[in-house]
DNA sequence: AGATACTAAATTGTTGACAATTCATCGTCA
DNA sequence: TGACGATGAATTGTCAACAATTTAGTATCT
């Protein structure tokens, strides 16, 4: 798509950092996946530098893991450290929420229908990679009506994470978030409504979904390739 | 107080923001102090590679401002940006008592008792940078009893800058933070014995008791200091 | 005096070479 | 075959020199 010229304007450490996030929201990145400099360097076309920085924000947000001498790895969150990700969410969203229900004008609001048209055209069009990312980036549309910028981006690192969970332990079958209910719909119709009672307990009732979804009983630590591909074990 | 050895260990990223954050807490470091490369590398022994990828990680937490080519800076939040990290204080906060007056046993109330002795000790003693440290860890020590790790990382960053709005826009007259009443007593109280509700009141109470202590009347960028020192301007 | 332009010092940013560590491959031996 | 160990390649960590930018100081002119 974007190619990239080699007599661009150098990238930052911050829009790296957005490549990977994104990837991450897409799904294109799976946890555990090892991120070495060199690669990034070749695909973002920066120096050492500039990755090694990345990595150290990827990693202050919870998105990679970094080893002394050992590099970054996309992180893979333990099913308590889920279980913690989803508590955090289920309150700093719900506030946000309530704010939002406040401030949300008509502007706002015929923004969020046009984010749900490219939801449902995405579905339509069976781009899973850009309606998965559209899903997560919706709950940060609202989230930034609310107008708090501490709060705001925390819940970017959530939904961040919320993707690498649903990734580790979201069942593949199932629709890769429960949001085919259109339940983002029925949300923005109470944000309209001004329904902050109603609107929370959707959102509520939504994160209860997307959690249900989640089975953690598969091996926490170093996939079995043995069990995952249902060989017996050479004796 | 405590040297530092020339053949010790090296320091981390980590120890530095470590320091900093508590100058920070201790109010020893004021916002707008100007933070070059060379200085803490003479004071904490290290090479400007780590100093760096420290300011990087503070500014992250928004401790620091950095500027491209101009270093770093503590940062000096705004009114606006002051009273969003109150709001914020106020729900994550909120919601971590919850979870700590539920989880709370007889030691951590213990621990936290002892707390308040060693509050008490440094205000008797009049060691008040001492004790503006322990008020503000105070409520992470409680926070950390909900057993959230991303929700107390988020708090430790909104005690860190309300410290320093504190520092900028608190009355100096009175006193630092309006814990003399000693609310913390009465929140440890609650914890004991599992009142939620009561203890929500008592943090609701505190937060606005702080935040009714602060004026923002006075110029917000850039301070002047014709004005501070009540000086006429030479014409 | 005050404003402007220029020079020098100080500070930050970047690059590349080198050191340290880990990882992979291979060989040896029981 | 499997375990152990050593060698070499690959990757990460560190440092110092160099480049770019900002800041402070000085001189000059109106």
């Amino acid at each position: 798509m974007t190619r990239q010229k080699p007599k661009e304007a150098a990238l930052t450490e911050e829009d790296i950092c957005q490549r990977v996030r994104d990837s991450v929201l897409e799904q294109r990145l799976a946890p555990g996946t090892k991120l070495t400099e060199e690669s990034l360097c070749g695909v973002f076309g920066v120096g050492r530098t500039t990755v090694r920085r990345a990595f150290l924000l990827l990693s202050r947000d919870n998105i990679v893991e970094l080893q002394k001498n050992k590099g970054a790895v996309i992180a893979s969150p333990s099913p308590d450290e889920a279980q913690q990700v989803f508590e955090a969410r289920h309150t700093v969203e719900a506030a946000l929420l309530a704010r939002a229900s406040e401030a949300a004008d008509t502007n706002d609001i015929q923004n969020l229908r046009g984010h749900l048209a490219q939801e449902k055209d995405a579905l339509a069009k069976a781009d899973i990679a850009r309606w998965i990312r559209l899903t997560g980036e919706f709950h940060l549309h609202v989230a930034k009506l609310a107008g708090n910028t501490p709060m705001y981006h925390f819940l970017e690192q959530l939904v961040f994470r919320s993707s690498l969970i649903i990734t580790l332990y979201g069942r593949h079958g199932q629709p890769v978030q429960s949001c085919t209910g259109d339940e983002h719909t029925r949300l923005v119709d109470t944000l309209e409504r001004r329904d902050i009672v109603a609107a929370q307990e959707i959102l509520t009732h939504h994160l209860n979904d997307i959690e249900a979804t989640l089975r953690f009983e598969r091996a926490a630590g170093g996939d079995d390739l043995h069990q995952i591909f249902g060989m017996a074990r050479a004796s």
